[in-house]
DNA sequence: GATGGACATATTTTT
DNA sequence: TATGTCCATC
């Protein structure tokens, strides 16, 4: 291929379309005769590349090649001429996956892949196809695109403007109708009456117009809108669908399973016309249900899109045969699935561990102390990852690691641009470049404090309403007369004043040092520089990362375009760390060595999915449980506690059923580490997992037996005498507690719990009204008789 | 406008 | 337990 020559690339004419056997799309393919990025594709995969006609679904299993089959079907249909590379919709989810593709697409076709400018997210090639058509949906094309916390505020007023208490309906819980709706397609007159009806007695449909017309006001849109607005476009303007159906003759789909029906219903309309859809996915890895994600729509590809290819991909490349299989064996038994069984050629290698521990804080011991001895047989810490299911897990997790000295890196927390001290700067700098942004306007008139308190933004809120104008503008009027007291008067005026120097400013200054001027000027750098809290350093150096940011784009304009959609830490950091982060920040990616601690019924499967969504919710969790396993390429580590406190109190827990789930060949029981606390007998060693099965209920007993066993080893151990568990074939048996000396009403101390009375005996267990941690079913080893 | 106490609240998170 | 949010108070 020529890459240097300036190809009739149609991009708003769709004039030059190459024709399938015109003489340049024959030249070009002869070029390539060989199309040697095929080479090296397995017969699947090459099945899935060269299937370009038609609806094709590609089910592409953890660690099959789905990126590669992607980059090379994109690859392929390029330099075979079947499309321009502007001719090819390309749909991630993430900038970062997006980013990726692009990358590696060019790596195979060479630049030929810049002109590539329909890759992007749902989100912003949406916003592209808005800004073109904004007047056809009552928008102006410099929309803004509002983030969660503008959202809520937005919301806040629209409850309050009705005269609804928003203590009582909060607006978090609108946002989240809201955004069930949007997920779903379902625009203000398409939400179901009884749904309208869910939030505030009734109100709920009139909120979500209402915050939608503030939204029009505001020239402005949310997440939702960008696929919502693009669907009213092309329902209301078939010519315009037309177009855009002409435009992408070929479309790709990453990550289908974890589409809505909003993205749904837009890529049909797209598909509608040449139906050259090619979805990749897998039914097993959607773990996004609970923000709207489909698993149907992959479910129903076939249905949807008769006379669909369907391909698998089921050679795994990633992981050895042990972890596969254990994977494997735990997603069999989910029911709702499309049916695909991974294989690998590699070895069987380690077997899947599991490893119990008593309580939350020996198992973040037992996996500080398992990193500490891979990293001295030169394991990489790059190569370490501790996947959790809540990130309140992380806590007693990274103390560990820190009382090590294990470094260690957090993924997915809070977002760089969602951070208080950006978000201020860029609301002064959207309302220097558009004055009329009232939200932005409205979060930093009185940040930093400068006496223009509730009471003044009250009055130029009246303003605004009565004359039907931005808050600046009423600011303007509002100045002019004596309505507000002569000291936020001044200040107002003094404010409005540099407003206009700084807009001023924008023409002759690069946006970087507008910034840097804004900010200064504003008194908002020196409101951190103040501040003598512990992060008001990170603070100031986030927003200098800001400015030094801006230096790469054009203009304001699209600075503050790519941030609302994008802005991501560059984190450049290249130091040895574990990464610790949760299951669903994961998916994804792999590492050597993956540990999965806290697999107890109630934290995972998580107790609120079950209750929420029954199970469905449960196959959700197994299907994180999937991901967890698969994202190892050689030792997959699951740990559970006994004991685990949740919400300050400390609860027993019991092994998660994902647990039993694996299958017992391809997984082993780990035997405790000598050092179990207090310098070992052999009898340490073999507590945790004695019997010859922990499948249920076996295995459920042998727990109990073990937590009686051991426990009272534990607390016997403190006080210097050391009860020993019996040993009998094998199996672990409870100590008799010999006609327990438990009776109903007599108060017990327990280790964790406290002083309790005792409401039930049933053999070894009790259930004991504590005073403080409210009823419980404890073993009678757990607790020791008072007075 | 800073401080402190009462009070609720407590998955997963991208755009 | 621990954290954040709201309100009262100085």
């Amino acid at each position: 291929m020529n890459q240097s020559d300036p190809r009739p690339d149609p991009q708003d004419s769709l004039a030059h379309e190459p024709a399938s056997g015109s003489l340049s799309a024959r030249a070009r393919a002869a070029v390539a005769p060989q199309s040697p990025y095929l080479n090296g594709l397995n017969p699947e995969q090459r099945a899935a590349v060269e299937a370009t006609e038609g609806p094709v679904l590609v089910l592409a299993g953890a660690g099959t090649g789905k990126t590669r089959v992607l980059t090379t079907r994109i690859a392929h249909l390029i330099a075979t001429g079947k499309a321009y590379p502007s001719q090819i919709l390309s749909v991630t989810f993430t900038n970062k996956a997006a980013r990726e593709m692009r990358e590696r697409i060019t790596a195979v076709i060479g630049p030929v892949a810049e002109g590539m400018q329909w890759l992007g997210t749902f989100h912003s090639i949406g916003t592209k196809i808005l800004r073109r058509h904004a007047e056809l949906v009552g928008l102006r094309s410099d929309f803004t695109i509002l983030g969660t916390d503008d959202q809520l505020r937005l919301m806040k007023q629209v409850i309050e403007a009705e005269g609804i208490d928003e203590k009582r309906w909060p607006a978090r819980q609108l946002a989240g109708h809201i955004d069930g709706w949007k997920n779903r397609g379902l625009g203000p007159d398409q939400v179901p009456a009884g749904e309208a009806g869910a939030f505030a007695n009734g109100k709920g449909g009139r909120l979500y117009r209402a915050y939608q017309e503030r939204l029009k006001t505001l020239n402005a849109v949310d997440f939702g809108d960008l696929l919502l607005e693009c669907l009213r476009l092309w329902r209301e303007h078939p010519d315009i669908l037309e177009q855009y159906q002409n435009r992408f003759r070929y479309m790709l789909v990453d990550e289908y399973q974890d589409t809505n029906v909003a993205q749904y219903l837009w890529l049909r309309l797209l598909a509608q016309a040449r139906k050259n859809l090619c979805c990749v996915g897998d039914d097993d890895q959607s773990i996004y249900g609970w923000r709207g994600a489909e698993v149907d729509n992959i479910l129903r590809f076939e249905h949807d899109f008769p006379g669909a290819t369907v391909v698998r991909l089921e050679r795994n490349y990633r992981s050895t045969g042990h972890i596969l299989s254990a994977a494997s064996g735990l997603i069999a038994k989910n029911q709702g699935r499309l049916g695909k069984t991974l294989r690998t050629e590699d070895e069987l290698g380690e077997k899947v561990t599991i490893t119990g521990a008593w309580d939350s804080e020996e198992e973040a011991r037992l996996i500080g102390e398992e990193i500490e001895a891979l990293h001295a047989k030169k394991h990489s810490l790059s190569e370490i990852a501790i996947l959790v299911r809540i990130s309140a897990q992380m806590r007693e997790i990274e103390d560990r690691l820190v009382t090590l000295g294990v470094p260690y890196r957090v993924i997915g927390g809070p977002r760089f641009y969602e951070r208080a001290e950006i978000r201020d700067a860029l609301a002064y700098l959207r309302v220097v470049n558009q004055p009329a942004d009232d939200l932005a306007f409205e979060r930093i008139v009185n940040t930093p404090k400068r006496g223009l308190g509730d009471a003044t933004i009250q009055v130029l809120h009246n303003h605004a309403r009565a004359a039907r104008v931005p808050l600046m503008e009423a600011a303007r009027f509002i100045v002019e007369t004596d309505e507000l007291k002569p000291k936020p008067r001044a200040t107002l005026r003094d404010l409005l004043i540099s407003f206009g120097r700084w807009a001023k400013l924008s023409e002759t200054l690069s946006q970087s040092e507008v910034a840097q001027t804004v900010l200064e000027e504003s008194g908002y750098t020196d409101m951190w520089q103040k501040d003598k809290s512990a992060d008001a350093a990170g603070r100031l150096e986030n927003l200098k990362e800001l400015v030094r940011s801006m230096e790469e784009f054009p203009d304001l304009q699209s600075f503050l375009e790519h941030v609302s959609l994008v802005m991501e830490a560059n984190e450049s950091d290249t130091t040895e760390r574990v990464s610790l982060m949760t299951l669903h920040a994961a998916k994804g990616l792999e590492f050597d060595t993956v540990f999965l601690p806290g697999w107890e019924e109630g934290l995972f499967p998580n107790q609120r999915a079950l209750d929420e969504s029954g199970r469905a919710g449960l196959e959700e969790e197994r299907r994180l449980a999937h991901v967890g396993i698969t994202r190892a390429r050689r030792r997959a580590k699951i740990y559970f506690a006994s004991n685990r406190r949740i919400h300050g109190l400390w609860n027993s827990t019991v092994p998660s059923r994902f647990v039993d789930d694996l299958p017992e060949s391809n997984v082993e029981i780990a035997e405790a580490p000598a050092n179990f606390s207090h310098g070992g007998s052999r009898f340490d060693r073999m507590q945790p997992f004695s019997g010859s099965s922990y499948q249920t209920p076996g295995w459920q007993r042998a727990q109990a037996h073990r937590a009686a066993t051991d426990d009272g080893g534990y607390s016997a151990r403190r006080s210097g005498e050391r009860r020993g568990p019996m040993l009998i074939e094998g199996e672990l048996v409870a100590k008799s507690t010999g006609g327990s000396g438990f009776t109903l009403g007599g108060r017990v101390l327990h280790t964790k719990f406290g002083p309790g009375t005792i409401e039930a005996v049933d053999g070894n267990k009790l259930t004991v009204e504590f005073d403080k941690a409210g009823r419980k079913m404890v073993l009678d080893s757990f607790v020791e008789a008072m007075g």
